[in-house]
DNA sequence: ATGTCGAATTCTATTCGA
């Protein structure tokens, strides 16, 4: 089974492009980000007509998450628990009925938290604290579970270009490096690391600057998987090449293979 | 020289968030 996550960037911008990576990737799962979109204006049909389900947890004007999947959803969850007075919509989780029972598979969208002297960035910590709560709890189902998206972390240097560029951003601050490993540490793999050591491998690369043609790019779009997921691990891809399309996102999908 | 982009409102221009 083939489950992808790509942020991209207002799904009403990117139609075309969308459907053109759907047919090229055919993803049996796929997780999006900043749809940009409420659910009614999301462009359900257009999916549907590829063969997908869809589910979406939409707002106006930024953020926005959504899950396109050839399997029918026993289940969707929107938002991640913890805070009630937290309205932005970055959260979505599936439940699948496979042949060990439930596949769970989350489209998540970790806040920027930029600037850093802000409030948006206790903000960031604060919601990563959350989902390791979350994730701890759903790691007693014992289940194959997917937490993927755009967690605007980036976990080592090696997942930088430069990472000197970044010791001013929230992604790559200390405190939120330390987060991410305190999800990671719950018994999570990141599946890209479990399958190579390379460094130069990168998920986003800024519209300004030439920053694709330079390759300056970072990895922060990620697939977590529990136990029971990263035992069925096949192989895992970025695929690079549709950040040179036209009107490309500034992310691009990262896909796992799982034996299920 | 943050050199770009998408969405919303302030709407043939500016702001916000990334």
């Amino acid at each position: 089974m083939k489950i992808a996550t790509w942020n991209i960037n207002g799904v009403k911008a990117r139609i075309d492009t969308a459907l053109a990576w759907i047919k090229e990737a055919s993803p049996d799962i796929a997780c999006l980000q900043e749809i940009k979109s409420v659910d009614e204006g999301f462009p359900t049909s257009a999916f549907e007509d590829l063969g997908y389900n869809v589910a979406t947890h939409g707002q106006k004007g930024f953020n926005g998450v959504a899950l396109l999947s050839k399997l029918p959803f026993d289940e969707v969850n929107r938002g991640l628990p913890g805070d009630d007075a937290d309205e932005h919509a970055r959260f979505i989780e599936g439940v699948f009925s496979v042949e060990s029972g439930a596949l769970r598979v989350v489209s998540l969208y970790l806040p920027n938290g930029n600037p850093i002297d802000t409030p948006k960035f206790p903000y960031k910590l604060a919601w990563m604290e959350r989902l390791r709560v979350w994730a701890a709890e759903r790691l007693t189902y014992e289940e194959p579970l997917v937490l993927a998206g755009d967690y605007n972390v980036i976990a080592e240097p090696r997942d930088a270009k430069d990472p000197s560029l970044w010791l001013n951003d929230a992604l790559y601050q200390p405190e939120t490096r330390k987060a991410f490993r305190a999800i990671e540490t719950l018994g999570l793999t990141d599946a890209l690391r479990a399958t190579t050591d390379e460094d130069g491998l990168y998920t986003f690369w800024d519209y300004q600057a030439g920053a694709f043609q330079k390759n300056n790019g970072i990895r922060i779009d990620h697939l977590l998987l529990s136990p029971q997921a990263a035992d069925r691990l096949v192989s895992v891809g970025i695929d690079k090449h549709v950040r040179g399309w036209d009107k490309p996102s500034d992310h691009v999908p990262v896909h796992v293979e799982l034996r299920i």
